[in-house]
Parts: structure tokens; sequence; C-alpha cells
DNA sequence: ATAAAACAAACGATCGTTTGGTAAACGCAC
DNA sequence: GTGCGTTTACCAAACGATCGTTTGTTTTAT
């Protein structure tokens, strides 16, 4: 019977360096973009030769694509980890806005990538992309869909009204002087409570 | 007495094909981002040789700042315009978030540059972009400013939610669906209107 | 005639990628 | 545990293509 040439024969050795390839290149994309920074620099700053890391990628495009559907992962468990500790809708929304958020902000690079590389920046790994990000928004359906809200109000319009807001909030932030959960929060009031007079 | 070496001695000829330039430039800029149009394409684009952009630009830079500018012009003068139709606070402000996401979505290429170009794209040239787009928030500053609110609300934060969520609409938005005008109104509502209860 | 606006041709640098060879970590038999 | 063959993970060196830009010359509207 004939393997799937698929099949790993053995498992990945101790000493690779994917790890840190992954690592400097979500580093580099998050400060240069996709097109900004090339294999030569990720491969630099691993002290690697740039053919070396064709043996973990068939091409740029794939290793963009881990590095996204890494930082999809991370934003996607730091938003169900703190939705699953409330039960409140709009507790459960803010929840949500506050981890996605600080996950886009505050740690690695990785989120940061999700945000900053847009998939016409890489042509030969768009519709790749975009799936990864299209999955992750689901779970905004969801919270928005929990919502009570008055009969008018256009759920569709309000998630991607609020999650706009998050994403963009990455071009002018910069740490130290508002911190991620007090905007996110903010973001939420502003929605929950009226402004305008009737 | 000695004439300041910048001085034009003479008209711009009524064959020049500046405008092209910066109409292609716009364009391959939306499309395939600063870095993703080569001055090989814009030039190709307006049936020109490569070399002879450098007539106009001194450097790729400098052509990304002139196309950022008049597209930062094109949204500045729309927002103006409408605003000075109304006098409503909510309305003037609402009749801005209009003009800026019809400004960025609907007609040439130039506004959507402003959104789609990030300033360290062309770190050459990031500061010029930044100063660029910096002037323009004033506008809505003042436009905030205005706004009758209950004690409690940041300003701030209100004017930086309503950009984000206005800008990132580029990035979901296709054109036939729903029309920018209806998306502007709807933030606008979403904000003045009360979601949450008490 | 003069200066604007382009052509023609090339510069060195850097791009993503391929190919062939090699050292060392590993699984397994003993 | 020791030795051995296998395979992982990389090096070394180059490929052609394309990048932004420069230089000298020519055309053409004014």
């Amino acid at each position: 019977m004939l393997q799937p040439v698929s099949a790993k024969l053995r498992a990945p050795r101790a000493d690779n360096r994917l790890p840190r390839i992954l690592d400097e290149a979500a580093r580099l994309f998050r400060a240069k973009g996709y097109q900004g920074a090339s294999v030569r620099d990720i491969s630099r700053s691993v002290d690697m030769l740039p053919g070396s890391l064709y043996y973990h990628f068939s091409n740029k495009d794939d290793l963009l694509v881990a590095v996204y559907a890494e930082g999809v992962r991370r934003i996607t468990q730091a938003v169900r980890e703190a939705v699953a500790a409330k039960t409140d809708p709009w507790e459960r929304l803010e929840a949500a806005c506050v981890a996605h958020l600080e996950a886009l902000l505050d740690p690695g690079d990785y989120g940061q990538v999700v945000i900053r590389v847009r998939p016409a920046d890489a042509p030969g790994a768009a519709d790749r992309l975009v799936a990864l990000r299209g999955g992750y928004e689901k779970l905004f359906r969801d919270l928005v869909a929990a919502l009570p809200l008055p009969a008018g109000a256009d759920r569709k319009t309000l998630r991607l009204m609020l999650l706009g807001a998050l994403n963009w909030t990455q071009t002018w932030y910069r740490p130290g002087r508002l911190n991620p959960r007090r905007i996110a929060r903010q973001y939420v009031a502003l929605l929950r409570q009226q402004l305008g007079a009737g």
C-alpha cells in the first residue's frame, strides 16, 4: 500500500529554527509591510542564508500565510477566553473588544500583521488571507447577534463600525498614553449610551 | 540682481503629461500599494520611459507625496463644502462623514491612496504624509468640539472611533451593495441613539 | 531662439528563487 | 550505551528578473 507523499517520516529536530523564522518574519512584516520586508531581511535576522528559508516554505507568500494564520489564531484564542468569563451580552462584547484590541496592539507582532498587511499586498496569498480573517469575524457576528437592541438598529453595520474603529486604532496608537483596555471600553460605551438629543 | 534658482522661466507646455502621470500613479498606488507599484508600471501606463518621470519628480517618494497631497486636498474640499450647507452640529458632523466616505470610496483614486498607503510604507515620505493627514483631521476635531454632549463623553475618543470606522470601510466595501452615504449616516446614527439599557 | 519635456540606454543594487552539496541530530538495532 | 544509516536542516553560490535612478541627447511647443 502506498504512503501518502505528505507523510512525515520523522519528527522535527529539536534545533530547527522554524519558530524563530516565523517570529522575525512577523516582526518585519509588521514594521515594513509585506513587500517592504525582503526574504533577505528575514533570513539575516535569524542568521541564515536567504535560500535556506525555502526548506520551510515553498515561497514568500506561504511564509506570510503562516504568520498571518498564527496571528488570527492568537487573536481568536484571546477573544474566546475573554468572552467565556462573562454572561451578559454587552459585557461579552466589551470583553471581546478589549481582548481584540490588546491582541492587536500589545504583545507580539503576529496580531499586528493581521491588520497591517492587506490581502491586496500579496496577490498570491490574498484569497487565503481573506478566508482566515473572515473566519475570525464570525465570532463578532455571534456576539452582536446576542445583543438586545432597539428595533431599528442594523447589527451588521454595528459590527463593521466597531471592528473598523478597533482595527484602525493601530494607525494612531502609540504605547504609553491611552491603554488598549480603556480605548476598547470607551468605544463600546460610546455606542451604548445616548449621545445626541432625541 | 539674482533670480532665485527655483524660478520658472516659462509656463508649462500645453501637452505636458504631468496630470496623467499623477492619475496613473494614483490608480496604481491604490491598486497595488506604494511598494507594489513600480516606477516602470506607472511610466508604462502613461506611455513614457521610466526615466522620463524624473523630469517631474526627483524620486518616487516625491511622486507619492504629490498624489497623497492631492488626495487630502480633494477630501478636504468635499468635506468643507458639505459642512457649509448645515448649521446643526450633529447634521454638520453627519454631512462631513458622508462627504469623507464618498471621497474615500466613490470617485477617483486619489482619496483612496490617502487611506490605502500608510506612512510606514514609504519611510522617506512618512513625515510628510503624517503631516498632510494630520492637517486634515483638524477639521473633524472642530466638528466634534461643537457637539452638545453629555458630561462624561470623551470627544477625542469619539473622533478617533468615528474616523477609524469610516477609514476602515475601505477594507470591506464593494461598490453596488450599500452606498457610502447610507453607511456614513448609520455610523453617526449608531452613536447618537441609545443602544444599551441604562 | 530658447527652454520644456521627453527619449534612449544604461548603472549598480536588490529582488524571489533554485540547485547541488554537507554536517549533525535522530531512530533503531545490538 | 554504542554504532550506523537515514533524514532533517541548513550552507554556498548562483540564476534571471526587476528595482529606482542617472546621464547624455533629441524633439517640440512657445
